[in-house]
DNA sequence: AACTTAAGTTCCCTTAGGGAACCTGCCCGG
DNA sequence: CCGGGCAGGTTCCCTAAGGGAACTTAAGTT
């Protein structure tokens, strides 16, 4: 199906997409942060064919956003972690979460509970300006031409 | 090709993506947010086939995401406009333009900029703790079962 | 020697996405 | 009052991506 691409657009949320577009990346992220690292896990958690999972992984691990890991040399024996980028990734997650725990989960309440091990608390998530500390939304938001703009640097290292 | 469905599974995160997951709705609602409301204005923006940009209208309108407006009874035309929960959806937006932000823009810095128009400063929306105010992100969070995860309730009304 | 396990790979089939052409209701200029 | 234009879709065919199940590989286990 061929499908357009989006890393080449001048927007970092198509380029976001271009990284974790397709509908299974997130839930294979989502494993990897909850601790479902090995291939059969998380085919078995998900319900993904086998084909399209090795496909991701492999696409995740090149792009930077997991690390393969070997944790058997003899059988060889694999396992993913987050990187760095990985890590930053899960803020997406987590808004998705955000959202869906306050408009898709219903009357049984949240599936899943988040607690801010620095300060002890279960509370969610939220967007706050990183300059005055109030919330941020797209209601409070102005959107304006950055330095990346218009030049042409579509393509970013 | 027979797509896994994601709206079942018990994970607000699934569940967000059972709305938004397939790679176009996401840039479609990034077009609403900045302005970009009608038919052909978003066709010819995201370079999308007209056919499919048909039936993701129709489902972010059904879901309640998006709704459609009539700005000209005759000739009848239609915009698209973000309902209280688009709203609330755009936070992952902004979660993922901060990512491409940070790690997909290049050298030539981000291509939008972001205003936070309560206090007119140009920075990046955070994600902070409900109840601390302190950065909260996917190392310094623990993950629990919550009242929504054995329950039946897996399709939420 | 036979069985099991993790981690893939290969095969075929179905279906979703792309592209282009077509349709509909209405306005407008001549 | 007729042809053209425009917004907002709809229809058609083609290709390629996802699903499912079987097969493979490399080792350990009984």
């Amino acid at each position: 199906m061929q499908r357009t691409q989006f890393g080449d657009m001048v927007c970092s949320i198509a380029r976001t997409l271009d990284l974790i577009g397709e509908p299974w990346s997130p839930l294979i992220l989502r494993d990897v942060m909850v601790g479902i690292r090995r291939f059969d896990q998380i085919q078995a958690d998900l319900g993904i064919s086998r084909k399209v999972l090795t496909e991701r992984l492999k696409w995740l691990v090149e792009r930077g956003v997991l690390a393969r890991r070997e944790y058997s040399a003899r059988p060889p024996r694999y396992e993913y972690v987050l990187t760095d980028q990985g890590v930053d990734l899960c803020d997406v997650l987590i808004a998705m979460a955000r959202f869906g725990d306050r408009w898709l989960a219903g009357p049984a309440g949240p599936p899943v509970l988040y607690r801010h091990r620095p300060c002890g608390h279960i509370a969610p998530a939220d967007l706050r300006c990183g300059h005055c500390d109030q919330p941020m939304h797209a209601d409070t938001i102005d959107v304006l031409p950055g330095p990346g703009m218009a030049t042409g640097a579509d393509v970013p290292a």
